[in-house]
DNA sequence: CATGTCTATGCACACGCGTTCAGATACCCG
DNA sequence: CGGGTATCTGAACGCGTGTGCATAGACATG
């Protein structure tokens, strides 16, 4: 008899629904319905099929499951780059968001990727229940063919106008009007910007509203040099800032350029904040670290997340409904740079 | 006949080989042979269904594919902690190397998570091609469950002693102890050491590199405290480690508390590193950024991730072979606080 | 007793794919 | 022309699950 367990044909075989009915001396249905709630099955035999699964170690095989009409449950974030310090920090909380409704994130990062393209098509042959995109420069026809695909998108950090796709963005243009007034009003008049590189709708519409509070007060920005998000580029680039001219402010389109910039005013003797105002975007965690203490606009990472996540469920519970845009409210976090 | 198209019975139904069978007028079987490397078919037909897929937007279903028999593709990722900077940098490298290989990671966030043991069960239900964990405090119950679903388990920072299960771990002791030497080189005497929560093997093991250090020196250490691996509990235990006794060198247990206590001294106007060196572990991005600049072991990110990486596949390519455990070696990196 | 409601159960199907199998066609060689 | 081989093709099966359907029994109600 003891023969009978070592069949084994080939490989481990998974233990199988038939296995655990076969051990409890039940129909597989009855193990099927001993696992779904609110099915008729006996409670007796339900005890007795769980007991077997338990002791065999069966569970249900997701896969098939999914096959078999409903949702998978995987979701998948696309991340434009996670050696980004915020969009890590979105990814962290996305996740657990995710996690805590039974969803599961299959993540891509298409910073470290050779062929994001490539990668993208080969994780659309799992029928997703939908598709994150959170920053980065994806390229809009893959989009385009996940809607074909009738896997919801939400985009995150860049709005995509197209009628299936939901997005949440902070409101940019409002939270660098505020940090600009902030210093305006402080008596500042020589403002820099990093700007993040070109094709970031981010940056630009944290330039302009830079840019639209100085109009008030009757002022242009004085200098605009251009990095790449990360602190290695801010610093260099605020190098060439303080090379051209002088400032007293400078406003950075995240907060790890601005990290980098306030290395680079403090190697070159500058006084921040007497001197010099620093304020960056986003309030990354390292914001807040001794040692940096960085004034910044505070782009509300767990309100972000939820908002994806509302966004998600409202969007699967009515895949028919139109697109949604969700702007998240910033503010001003006052630290010891400005 | 425009008609036909739009039987659509229930929601929208996802294009399937039939689809493009009837397409191309074939039969399915020469669909999934256009798809199949090294499967006979007459060229042109290839093209012809080819082309009709295309058309149609039709990939084949990794559920169904997975289902039957081969591999799922999926490896899930059990983080402990993500607000962890160095986890958190382990996974993005562990991420962008198994895009790179065509295995999808499914994340999971221990920090997040309210139930881990549920949603461990929960994310077992898909058959994985395997499970890495990345330190944390799993119950060594799941991974042992786990091989008994025959999913290869990779544990990464903490060995776990399991004939099944490979494991990559960093010579934790030898790196501590090169730093305690290179502070005993510099004339330092009265040592302290932050560590981690109790029940992390790493922090424990790089305590003891610390202590063995010393004791051929004669010494032993002067004060210790606990912290929570986050620069806030760095820079509180720094702040009793101040108040209890005087120190010239001050050993972490990792960057982001050393970072905490680089902020504790100078708050307190101790001169790093004229009286105070402080060495962290790890060598997480942020201990080169300006401000920081921290002296530390580098626990190399990129050679860890690969060779996880690796012992992955060699563990799918064999899996019966022993388990194996990589030990990954460190180097100090010289900066500004020794 | 006749009728209806509720619970319990097994059978059979659908999900979408890869793959085996048997048959069919084309081709080459003796 | 016969027979062997290489190439092509469609029908059929299996993967593991959830669920609709039909049936059967238990029980209550008229």
């Amino acid at each position: 008899m003891d023969q009978d367990k070592r069949i084994s044909p080939k490989r481990h075989r998974r233990v199988t629904a038939q296995d655990v009915a076969d051990a409890a001396g039940v129909s597989r249905s009855a193990v099927s319905r001993a696992f779904t709630e609110g099915a008729y099955l006996d409670e007796e035999k339900r005890q007795r099929v769980r007991a077997a699964a338990l002791d065999l170690g069966y569970r249900p095989n997701a896969l098939a499951a999914g096959l078999q009409g409903g949702r998978s449950h995987l979701v998948a974030i696309f991340v434009g780059d996670m050696r980004n310090a915020y969009d890590t920090e979105v990814v962290t909380r996305l996740v657990g968001a995710l996690n805590a409704i039974q969803k599961w994130p299959i993540l891509i990062d298409g910073g470290g990727l050779s062929s994001v393209k490539e990668a993208m098509g080969e994780v659309l042959r799992y029928p997703l229940d939908a598709l994150i995109l959170r920053s980065g420069s994806m390229d809009p026809a893959i989009a385009r063919e996940c809607t074909k695909l009738h896997i919801p998108v939400i985009s995150s950090g860049r709005i995509l106008d197209h009628p299936q796709i939901d997005n949440v963005c902070c409101r940019n243009q409002e939270g660098s009007q505020a940090a600009a007034q902030l210093l305006l009003d402080r008596g500042r008049a020589r403002f820099g910007y990093i700007a993040g590189p070109a094709g970031y709708s981010s940056s630009s519409a944290r330039q302009d509203g830079m840019t639209h509070a100085l109009a008030t007060a009757g002022l242009v920005p004085v200098a605009i040099e251009t990095g790449d998000f990360t602190v290695e580029g801010g610093l260099a680039a605020a190098e060439r800032l303080f090379e051209r001219t002088r400032l007293d402010a400078l406003l950075c389109a995240n907060d790890a350029m601005a990290i980098g910039a306030l290395g680079a005013a403090r190697a070159r003797g500058i006084d921040v904040p007497n001197d010099l105002s620093i304020v960056g975007f986003d309030d990354i965690s390292m914001a807040r670290w001794p040692g940096i203490n960085l004034t910044t606009v505070c782009n509300p990472i767990d309100i972000y997340a939820d908002k994806v996540v509302e966004l998600l469920a409202a969007r699967l519970a009515d895949p028919e409904k139109p697109s949604d845009v969700a702007y998240i409210d910033t503010h001003l976090v006052l630290r010891g740079t400005h």
